[in-house]
DNA sequence: CGGGTGGTTGAATGAAATCAACTATGGTGG
DNA sequence: CCACCATAGTTGATTTCATTCAACCACCCG
């Protein structure tokens, strides 16, 4: 529960969900999916992320207590928001995956109040802010699309809350591991039967707010449900239905589909 | 923990806070604290507010499913979001007091994912979708304001996501009545030294994901050691810091400047 | 080969839930 | 006006779930 801040190795280069094409851009077909861009948009989306830098694992996008500063969209890789408590323990708030905007507004913000880490070795675009002012006003396509993005993330907040208020311990991973695969359909494409989760157990316990050792065993249960396969240091949920059965879950805060 | 959805006859007509003149447009006061308002755009939200509805307690103002409807800005009274799981369970995701905008942009969304009700009789003016997008039209300054608005509201989110996962009984209430009194600050000018949360212990259950019992017993403990004072159907917290202190409460998250 | 990290398991402990009374209060209807 | 009922708060006893503590294993990497 304790973490140590040091930059690691990048031990384990492990790719998401299933390997795709070259999944560059993730990020212009979870957008499609939800609300079909147009050509010209895609491309100015597709410019704008041009920059673009590599990070190993477990290495800080940003801190609390900085400066925003750019808009970061995942290529590659999984990335997580986090604090620290006082007494040393860290609860991740939100995971962050390829085709993730984030942070889109936290211009106007005075410091940033949690950090940001990657979990895998990743591939992240950054775009200024002037560049993304540029963007919202070429089109009002786009400032739809990332009032979409700001406001499913809201409600994975809050689903989240809800997790943690109350539901118990098994309910609670299997709701996450859900939602997660749920968002990996959003962009990538092949084989929707199994789902690798690139992150160790004392990752999943921060995030659900229990202890490594109580995670193990309730992955165990799930693991004889036949909900999923434990192969060394990585998770497959390989029966998406049970985790869904067993958690009660519900994608409709996901919002897939806009207003038509 | 279960509930009934009946709208019960408002025999409490609790006051926020304090009570204080008119208080018709707290939430002219609240924005300016971080960031003036122009005379202009102070007069044109004060016009886009003059919509108002008088509501009584536990009325729903939008359900799980609805469609989006308009914004709403709470002059009177308390509100809070909450899902209902299918056990009968509920969680209570936010509150939302006087000078709270809410569901700014939700607009685009297809459908609700959680519920919306009043806490105490309320009056809470609507601001319909054209009106609204008139009013960022008119003014980068108030787009300016939405934005904060909108992030500090994320940022409440993520600070409730921290509490529920990582702090105990104890903390987690005292945290919750921090942050409530912070943002009451916001819009009710007079004495910092007491403050009434309008809402009955089952309510605070709800939001902190603990039993009424055990919400109990913590209230017992807090007014043991002075923090609050429990009279009849309200609390009353009388000493902020030694709340603040059990909490570890650290306000950063509520970005009450802006970026200067 | 040794050390570090992550995973696994069992046993003891602890925090919060549950169950069950009982009180206080306010509202309602006779 | 009082009897009754519903809701909220309070307290104690018991149970359940998750934590803590303590090993131990497996693996990768230097």
């Amino acid at each position: 529960m304790t973490r140590d801040r040091a930059t690691l190795p990048d031990e384990s280069n492990v790719s998401t969900g299933r390997s795709k094409p070259p999944a560059a851009h993730a990020f212009v077909d979870k957008l499609n999916t939800f609300a079909p861009l147009e050509a010209a948009d895609e491309e100015r989306l597709r410019h704008a992320c041009l920059q673009v830098r590599s990070y190993r694992k477990a290495q800080d996008l940003i801190r609390e207590g900085d400066q925003p500063g750019p808009v970061f969209v995942i290529l590659e890789g999984w990335a997580c928001r986090y604090k620290i408590l006082p007494n040393g323990n860290r609860q991740i708030i939100a995971f962050m995956m390829p085709g993730d905007f984030c942070d889109m507004h936290v211009g106007v913000l005075d410091e940033m109040d949690h950090n940001i880490e990657t979990l895998t070795a990743a591939r992240i675009a950054t775009i200024q802010r002037p560049e993304m002012e540029a963007l919202v006003e070429a089109s009002p396509a786009l400032i739809r699309v990332f009032w979409w993005t700001q406001l499913v993330e809201a409600a994975m907040l809050r689903a989240t809350i809800v997790s943690l208020g109350r539901r118990n311990s098994l309910e609670r991973v299997s709701h996450l591991l859900c939602e997660l695969c749920f968002r990996l359909r959003n962009v990538d494409e092949n084989g929707f039967d199994r789902y690798v989760m690139p992150f160790s157990q004392i990752v999943l316990a921060d995030a659900v707010g229990l202890t490594p050792v109580h995670v193990n065993r309730v992955l165990r249960k799930l693991r004889q449900e036949g909900a999923l396969e434990l192969g060394g240091s990585s998770m497959t949920i390989c029966n998406l239905s049970v985790l869904a059965r067993i958690a009660g879950f519900d994608d409709n805060y996901l919002h897939r589909r806009l207003k038509s």
